[in-house]
RNA sequence: GCCGCCUUAGCUCAGUUGGCCAGAGCGACGCACUCGUAAUGCGUAGGUCAAGGGUUCGAUUCCCUUAGGCGGCUCCA
């Protein structure tokens, strides 16, 4: 028996080199630490089970490394799909992969899952792991895996994609990878007996055993690979962890979710509805969420003009042929609401976007180079078809206000004010209090562009040293451009770590061709504009949104629909918090008194609920002081503070735009 | 757009295995209570059980269609 030599990595910094018998399985080399699952073997993942060579760098995969999660959650699927077939055997296997925090399996059944069926599902899962079935993974060869697998239509359909699996499905690489075909068998670890199998690259846990907690959550149709085209399969989503005490956190976190969630708290809060009488995604904004957002557009408003933008207004509708002329009839005809005929047959169509608009004023005229940069400002609605399936809430509505800029200006002055433009975005998107960012720079798609390779390239490189220079994590993201060039856009962590895709800085090669717009040069030639397309909240509704699940309804003060709300012990102290709120209102602040006949302690909770930043209770000591008392969101208080120094206080909070 | 689930009072939800007047809490309104930090008590009003069609002696309940919502998929200029 000879020896063989392996290292063991257990982090960049410790190694061991150690000699082991022929046949010696990573499993043994790990031995004794069970929150091992899988070995890191020369920088490929491999099952425990997996028979170390000399030479072998060995490092284990913890359960909750990465890796570790995923292979924890691929096999967490696998006994999903074991014990799906147990209780459904004429389903037939889709694909199974890990992703974000859980796991999906794709099944093609007669009859669609029902929410209890994922109850017994559930159970059944349980059994198995209970069980301990052992993964056990055999190569074969593509042949021998089409006999093995002829009930399986999808997994055959992938055997002969196999190689061109990046392509084939999004998660179809875990099934089969680049290489030899394997097939993992689920085994009886007392009889040795098979129970399952599934064609799958792996690695897997060594043991259903492993598998520390589990909950399937919902069930989806999903078309098969991805395309529309292809039949529907049947989804079951479920999420895995290393411990129970990580299930409950990651559920404990759904629910926090759902209480930001902004449609419950903009009907919770009295801030927007979205009537069926007026239609789907189309939404009205009542009395105090009209406050929330007038402040955000002033205060944005305030800041465009300090940074040099100028405020322009144009219609909510126009003849089609502007839009033939911007390409968008040829290109997202689709997305566009239908026409109406007027005046005897011209097309009018509500617009999509205002950039056509802009390029029309930019284009009344003759333009200098002296004018230039020339940055357009609008708060402008645009109405977008979006399919019935995908409106939601204000996130993704059919008629939303873009508070969209557009600058013109010089090849030469392109890269300056692209990093301004990024700089004033960020800072702005900073006063609104979300401060945890990343960049995402968009590529060309190679199927779908328009303009020269080189423009392309200079200006991705431009963008890309403009993005760098915020020190912010850049993301590649090739390919995702729009046909009419690159852009940069910023993503935004929320509170609870969610991320949002809120502002785009985009550059366009190709309106300012179709418009055919151009400015004097100082040498008297005509040259044609730069044309960069900046949305800062994307749309107001959905910055508005965000923010109101960032906040969980709890806006700054700034922002707050009210600011302090006076709170009488009895009747007696009405007047004298009436005089309080009416000298505070003097100030620009927004109080309100609740004379209502409620008791003080309601009143309290019915403030607290509507989380008004600043409560003002007085009742006969105050009075008698000229002072109030402040409650606070957190429950906290402040007695006895002098009316005038209350209301500096408030005046401060909104002044400073900080969180009370 | 596709698939599934859902729609009972302003809100949150009971309920009807097809049968007399469909219930509760909160909210609204009224009366009483006048109170120092998260719900005072009593009372009143409020529903074509999403809309339309069908089956049935009888439909809120079963079936179909439509609208809207939710969760995914596809899409997101």
């Amino acid at each position: 028996m000879s020896d063989v030599r392996v290292i063991i990595k257990r982090d960049s910094e410790e190694q061991e080199e150690r000699l082991v018998t022929t046949g010696t399985t990573a499993a043994e080399l790990f031995d004794g630490d069970r929150t091992v699952v899988a070995a890191r073997v020369g920088g490929q993942l491999k099952d425990l089970a997996y028979e170390v060579a000399d030479g072998d760098e060995v490092e284990p995969v913890g359960i909750a490394s990465e890796d570790g999660l995923n292979i924890l959650r691929h096999s967490t699927a696998h006994v999903m799909a074991q014990a799906v077939q147990e209780l459904f055997p004429e389903a037939k296997l889709g694909i199974g992969p890990p992703i974000k925090d859980g796991f999906y399996y794709d099944f093609d059944v007669e009859k669609p899952f029902h929410p209890d069926d994922l109850k017994r599902i559930e159970k059944k899962m349980q059994e198995i792991v209970k069980r301990g079935q052992r993964f056990s993974r055999r190569a074969v060869s593509d042949d021998a895996a089409r006999e093995e697998l002829a009930d399986e239509p999808y997994k055959l359909e992938l055997i002969g994609l196999k190689g061109s699996a990046a392509e084939a499905a999004e998660g179809a690489s875990a099934e089969v990878g680049a290489g030899e075909l394997t097939i993992y068998d689920n085994l009886d670890p007392k009889t040795g007996e098979l129970c399952w199998k599934d064609l799958c690259r792996g690695p897997h846990l060594p043991s259903t055993r492993i598998v520390p907690a589990f909950k399937l959550m919902r069930s989806a149709a999903a078309y098969w690979r991805g395309s529309e085209k292809n039949k529907q399969l049947q989804r079951i989503y479920g999420t895995a962890w290393p411990s129970r005490d990580e299930l409950k956190e990651y559920l404990d976190f759904l629910v926090e979710a759902e209480k930001r969630d902004h449609r419950k708290l903009g009907a919770e809060l009295d801030l927007f509805s979205i009537p069926e009488q007026i239609g789907s995604g189309l939404a009205v904004f009542h009395p105090k969420g009209g406050i929330v957002r007038r402040v955000m557009e002033d205060y944005s408003r305030r800041r465009h003009e300090e940074e040099g933008y100028e405020f322009v207004y144009t219609p909510h509708a126009t003849k089609g042929k502007l839009f033939e002329t911007s390409g968008h009839l040829d290109w997202y005809a689709d997305g566009m609401y239908p026409p109406m005929q007027l005046d005897e047959g011209v097309d009018y169509y509500l617009k999509p976007m205002n950039c056509p608009m802009h390029n029309l004023i930019f284009d009344a005229r003759g333009r200098s180079y002296r004018e230039l940069p020339l940055r357009l400002f609008e708060f402008g609605t645009v109405y977008r078809y979006e399919k019935s399936g995908v409106v939601h809430g204000l996130t993704r509505a059919r008629g939303f206000t873009q508070d969209d800029a557009h600058i013109y200006c010089t090849k030469e002055q392109m890269a300056d004010e692209l990093d301004k433009t990024l700089t004033f975005v960020l800072n702005l998107l900073r006063d609104y209090g979300l401060t945890d960012f990343y960049l995402e720079l968009s590529t060309k798609d190679p199927e779908k562009f328009v303009g020269s390779d080189e423009i392309w390239e200079e200006a991705t490189e431009t963008l890309r040293q403009v993005a760098e220079k915020q020190g912010l994590p850049l993301v590649p993201d090739p390919g995702g451009a729009a046909f009419y060039g690159p852009k940069i856009s910023v993503q935004a962590k929320d509170a609870i770590g969610r991320t949002w895709q809120m502002s785009t800085v985009q550059l366009d090669f190709n309106l300012p061709e179709r418009f055919d717009l151009e400015y004097t040069a100082a040498d008297g030639t005509k040259q044609r504009p730069v044309m960069i397309h900046r949305a800062l909240f994307g749309s107001i509704e959905r910055f508005f949104a965000v923010l109101l699940e960032h906040y969980a309804g709890a806006f700054p003060a700034w922002l707050a629909p009210v600011q302090a709300v006076g709170i009488p012990i009895g009747d007696a102290h009405v007047s004298y918090l009436q005089d309080f709120a009416a000298e505070a209102r003097k100030k620009g602040l927004r109080v309100e008194v609740d004379a209502s006949a409620d008791r003080m302690q309601k009143k309290i909770r019915n403030a607290q609920r509507s989380k008004v930043p600043f409560m003002v209770i007085v009742g006969d000591e105050d009075m008698a002081a000229g002072s109030v008392s402040f409650r606070y969101r957190d429950g906290s208080q402040k007695n006895g503070i002098p009316r005038d120094e209350a209301i500096a206080e408030i005046a401060k909070a909104v002044e400073d735009r900080v969180q009370v």
